[in-house]
DNA sequence: ATACATTTAATGTTATAACATCTATTCATA
DNA sequence: TATGAATAGATGTTATAACATTAAATGTAT
């Protein structure tokens, strides 16, 4: 469905402005779908994003500042977020020994089957970009990326 | 800056999970851009939004359900929304005539004012889309309605 | 006309986001 | 090495999001 008849808006002002509503309607719509589909296994997708950051890092263990810079929304306060993967044995904490102001984070068994459990629904739900042609993925994720350049 | 770099990640799965987690980050990256505009003027985006579906109304009164409709965020919480507005002299209440339960609202003189003196500044917001031709931001735009087709 | 379902908006509650502040540690430099 | 700035993370506060419930009005079917 366009975004004109999603939002019953019959006209923009321009092609920019479309851009932006849509940027921003379609970010929405697939946060919404994230959170649906996470919740079955009673975490957001915040979590999800930190779980993946950390099975990353193969088992080495991450600063919190760390998690931020990779995180999608550096603006969270990754230190709760953190919190609530520890209260579900998902990770753990440590001190880290070289700095004794920073806080070594690493998953845990527990939060690595999590992880393989949901692979699979994961790819399975990713399907349903195939819609549009990798070429097609690869053109909108450059101009993503020039959009965001202007920022100045 | 790309995205890999701005999430500090070397390699994606595929096309279509980078442009899952573009669209996130970018859409983030535009509403915190949005928030920080608006914060002079002591409005959140979304109200702007409401303010904006209002006066789209060309005076006529609209219901509380039916700007929900026409939002970005269906979830939101437009009774309260409204009430923020109200509360700054923004819009006004009324009980809607034909149906009780319902509830008019219509912007104030000192919305709409508040509105003229945003237009030139949201024009020139506007302007960092220039980066991008208006063909690829209409062929953008084709791809993202396309994206949310496929949701069933 | 009555009973029951539905719609509309408001409100209550809980979780999270946004933002500021605080404490401990480390860094820089005089 | 003593002092102030900077950094890391935790925590407090306020606003908003997410979700459920409620109350009033309307629609529907018998």
């Amino acid at each position: 469905m366009s975004i004109e008849t999603d939002i019953k808006q019959k006209k923009f002002r321009s092609a920019y402005q479309r851009l932006a509503l849509n940027l921003i309607y379609t970010s929405n719509w697939l946060e919404y779908k994230q959170l649906e589909f996470f919740k079955e296994y009673d975490i957001t997708s915040q979590q999800y994003n930190v779980l993946r950051i950390l099975r990353g890092q193969q088992l080495n263990p991450i600063k919190v500042s760390d998690i931020t810079e990779r995180m999608l929304d550096k603006n969270s306060n990754t230190s709760r977020l953190v919190d609530k993967l520890l209260a579900k044995n998902l990770a753990k904490r440590s001190s880290c020994p070289n700095d004794r102001r920073a806080v070594d984070v690493l998953i845990t068994e527990e939060g690595l089957k999590l992880l393989e459990e949901l692979d699979p629904h994961v790819d399975e739900w990713e399907n349903r970009f195939n819609v549009i042609s990798i070429e097609e993925a690869d053109q909108i994720n450059a101009m993503l990326d020039k959009l965001r350049e202007a920022d100045h």
